[in-house]
RNA sequence: GGCGGCAUAGCCAAGUGGUAAGGCAGAGGACUGCAAAUCCUUUACCCCCAGUUCAAAUCUGGGUGCCGCCUCCA
């Protein structure tokens, strides 16, 4: 496996730190509001990435947070007339139903910022003990000009952000760089106490800790969106690694962005899309393959016709799907003929593509194109008359790739009484060759969100 | 000012030395009672200019255009 390292910025091999295994950490949302489809593109990704290796039998330990104290919390939960707590909560809950529809799993941790307060004291405190943290009124910074490799990931120095930087002035700091691991409490605001006086973590200390405490102190993998680089993640490793003395991250993965009419797509520009408004008009799946459909590192632009497209390619797999599910259930257990040994003999090969594919520094564009190579394939072979063990290792290959992307989710589903009576009716209909009749049901079903294909097989339904 | 990315058909998008995957849309055909699904056929001067090479979308140099980070942001 080949992944793009941006600490590097090279293709490396990937090589775990235990054989077999992978430790990793993704950066999680701020819960204080629906998330967006820019936000969803790394869970999505890396939810891939994931269910990929757990394919070739590595146990991924995954690990994704969720910020739930920050200033933008605050402010929030202010608006509302909610406590931090309840807004988090609120939150947490539609984040998940929102991933859930995207069908990203669940991390084997979702630790929460406010649930680790104690130790992120206990690591702010190393880090004021080894002389890279200060306290200034009642904040404490860290110390970016004690700290050897600031800027590493980013590829900046100190100095040229400095000349560029666009910081506010805070005349506690004692260089403009210096971030804020500890805030004193404001009036008003949730505090916990700490050695330094009432407040609440910094940002970027949450998954220096969380990330240490679940995973060890050096991690296989840290990914998150390329926003993340600076600051957050070029904190992070300044924090872990002033800390520990060890390497944080060894794979830093980063995807690029959503972006709306070019511009990126982002909360301050207020140009974004929640996922849950575009599960109105759309299966949350098809934003799932959109984004599948393009490296993750491009960036890629969103919009609704760019959806349709992606909607339309998705109903392509789920007719091949729906269409073997079909043939399979009056298909005869017989020898597979000389033609079917030989398409047998070819399905490997997709596999191996789309492996090849995802090797590729996670290439799922690639991947998916292999997938509907297999499609073709299947379309031009697996027909009416063949034996149930050749439809059955078509419908598991094509399942089993499909199933590491996370796409085919639905379910076919069974149809209420009163339809399937409407749907025999229309078959009575049709012998009786009274085509009005059965148009006129196939336009009322088709109302009803029920599409039915007439195969040599019998009526084969959907639904839209 | 510093750092970085991208430019492939009507729309999206892989491909990083041997003359272009895949999807969507369109056209024609097959199948169908009609459809749908499916299949077949069809649609590309790979941003421009130089250079390296037997050979470049792919490497090098120079342009042009667009975008991002350096501030909260996935």
């Amino acid at each position: 496996m080949k992944l793009y390292n941006t600490l590097t910025k090279t293709k490396e091999e990937f090589i775990p730190i235990k054989p077999g295994e992978i430790r990793m950490y993704s950066c999680g949302p701020t819960v204080y509001n629906y998330f967006h489809i820019g936000n969803a593109r790394p869970f999505v990704i890396f939810d891939v990435f994931r269910r990929y290796m757990e394919h070739k039998g590595y146990k991924v330990t995954f690990v994704q947070n969720f910020t739930d104290i920050d200033d933008k919390m605050i402010q929030r939960a202010k608006e509302e007339g909610l406590t931090v707590q309840e807004l988090a909560e609120k939150f947490i809950a539609e984040y998940f139903v929102d991933a859930d529809g995207l069908g990203i799993r669940r991390a084997d941790f979702h630790p929460k910022a406010t649930e680790h307060i104690d130790d992120i004291i206990a690591f702010v405190q190393k880090l004021m003990d080894k002389g890279l943290a200060y306290q200034a009124g009642s904040d404490v910074y860290f110390d970016t000009g004690a700290y050897e490799g600031y800027g590493r990931l980013s590829g900046q120095n100190l100095e040229d952000l400095e000349l560029g930087a666009r910081i506010d002035i805070n005349d506690k700091k004692k260089n403009p760089m210096d971030f804020v691991l500890w805030k004193g409490q404001k009036p008003g605001e949730p505090a916990w106490d700490s050695p330094w006086g009432p407040g609440r973590p910094g940002w970027h200390i949450e998954c220096s800790v969380m990330a240490t405490k679940y995973l060890g102190e050096t991690i296989d993998i840290h990914s998150g969106g390329q926003d993340l680089i600076f600051p957050h993640h070029e904190n992070e490793i300044a924090q872990s690694e002033g800390a520990t003395g060890k390497p944080f991250a060894r794979y830093w993965l980063h995807n690029g962005y959503i972006n709306v009419d070019n511009r990126k797509m982002s909360k301050s520009l207020g140009n974004f899309f929640t996922v849950r408004d575009i599960s109105k008009d759309f299966d949350p799946e098809v934003v799932r393959l959109f984004m599948l459909s393009s490296h993750y590192r491009n960036p890629i632009n969103f919009s609704r016709e760019l959806l349709e497209q992606a909607q339309s390619a998705l109903e392509r797999l789920y007719n091949a799907r729906n269409n073997l599910e079909h043939l399979l259930k009056d298909a005869e257990e017989k020898p597979a003929d000389e033609s079917e040994k030989q398409f047998l003999d070819r399905l490997p090969r997709f596999k191996e593509d789309f492996e090849r594919a995802m090797e590729d520094d996670i290439n799922t564009a690639d991947a998916v194109g292999v997938i509907f190579d297999l499609v073709r394939e299947i379309n031009i072979h697996v027909t009416a008359g063949r034996s149930a063990g050749t439809i059955r290792a078509a419908l598991d290959a094509l399942k089993s790739l499909t199933g590491i992307l996370g796409l085919l989710n639905r379910k076919q589903g069974s149809l209420d009484g009163e339809i399937e009576e409407l749907i025999e009716k229309r078959e009575q209909a049709r012998k009786m060759k009274n085509w009005a009749l059965a148009d006129s049901i196939r336009d009322q079903l088709k109302e009803q969100g029920i599409v039915l294909e007439d195969t040599p097989q019998g009526v084969r339904w959907k639904r839209l």
